[in-house]
DNA sequence: CGAAAATTTGATCGAAGTCAATCATTGTGG
DNA sequence: CCACAATGATTGACTTCGATCAAATTTTCG
């Protein structure tokens, strides 16, 4: 998979980018391949970057009271960044990981910004992927607020098939804000019945 | 206060606009008073417009198993607007409520679409928006997620000063995610110290 | 003023947390 | 390439926070 195809992956799953506007962000853009468990942002950090996952995994997590709470996963062509640190300019609280051998489409804000300014379609596909991002937010704390720790586990599961099988029990636990006790005990519960 | 003023709160507080822009925003938008209980939106609409609190306060629920649960407090020189209809175009699953005496500039998704075409400004402003109310989500879920019931009602309490004086608990309740009777029990304890 | 809505208080219960020990899987250095 | 350490997952016993159900009290408003 070169930089020209995942260039491609996002045109076509987000929202059509002239050739001209391929052509560029390709000049400002690297592929790059990580080995599982590398840190692309740690806390503290100011985070330029944006990443496409064009093969592998990635999640944000923070540390709370010393606790690894998993934030946000990410998969093939979902987008990931430490969101705080990115928009407000600000230290980040998160760390990025990267959780399989990775392939990702690498860009900095200050480019963004750039191709933003010269191409009305790059601007769009950003506040596209702000929306999306702000409606699955939204759509989670529904989650949150008023289902059992199983129901939980359902809805992510139903978002996002085979995470179990990808990620370790342990981040899917802190990700639905249940402890890893409680998340194995369901699990064992459901292939009992 | 009138749709001129109004409109320059919006420049001041989000992102500059220019003053053709804010003519033009001024033609294609109308300021409206509500009564309190006001209905803005129903559940099953086509929600598609977007609503700025000049004076006032509005919240968006959604009925969950027949009960009334608050998905967002809206104030003086915030926006609201049934999100998922309005940037999904699906039937709204939530309502939009004017729960203070109000006076609301509504411009639609339609005129808001022109102005961001034809104004960069705009366009921005509409990211800037998103983004925010983006950043805002991802806090909540943090709040949510690790904090007891008391802390969360701190947590609001930093976010939205008065709060408690402005909106009913029960509005809150359902808001952070617990029952009444512990919000009242949890507010009780406070002032028992 | 009286009805409806909002809030408080009390008693009881249960889902999920905590703490602790064990079992399973993974991966790395000798 | 095996051994054993490190990491990840399961199981058990016990506790707790907040839910539920019920009733009383206060506030709001036509």
């Amino acid at each position: 998979m070169n930089k020209e195809q995942s260039i491609d992956l996002i045109s076509t799953n987000y929202s059509f980018l002239s050739p001209e506007c391929k052509i560029e962000l390709s000049a400002f853009s690297q592929i790059l391949t990580f080995d599982k468990k590398t840190i692309l942002v740690k806390e503290g950090q100011f985070a330029t970057n944006m990443y496409f996952i064009v093969k592998g995994a990635a999640r944000a997590y923070y540390l709370k009271d010393g606790k690894d709470v998993t934030d946000w996963f990410a998969f093939e062509n979902d987008f990931i960044c430490a969101i705080n640190s990115f928009f407000l300019k600000i230290p980040s609280p998160h760390y990025i990981e990267v959780i399989e051998p990775s392939i990702l489409l690498k860009i900095s804000k200050e480019h963004i910004e750039k191709l933003s300014d010269k191409y009305r379609e790059f601007d769009s596909l950003g506040k596209i992927i702000i929306t999306k991002t702000m409606l699955q937010l939204q759509q989670r704390i529904v989650s949150i607020q008023f289902e059992t720790a199983s129901q939980k586990l359902e809805s992510l599961e139903e978002n996002l098939p085979n995470i179990t099988q990808r990620v370790p029990l342990m981040h899917i636990a802190s990700y639905l804000g249940i402890t890893l006790e409680t998340l194995s005990r369901i699990r064992n519960a459901k292939y009992r019945i």
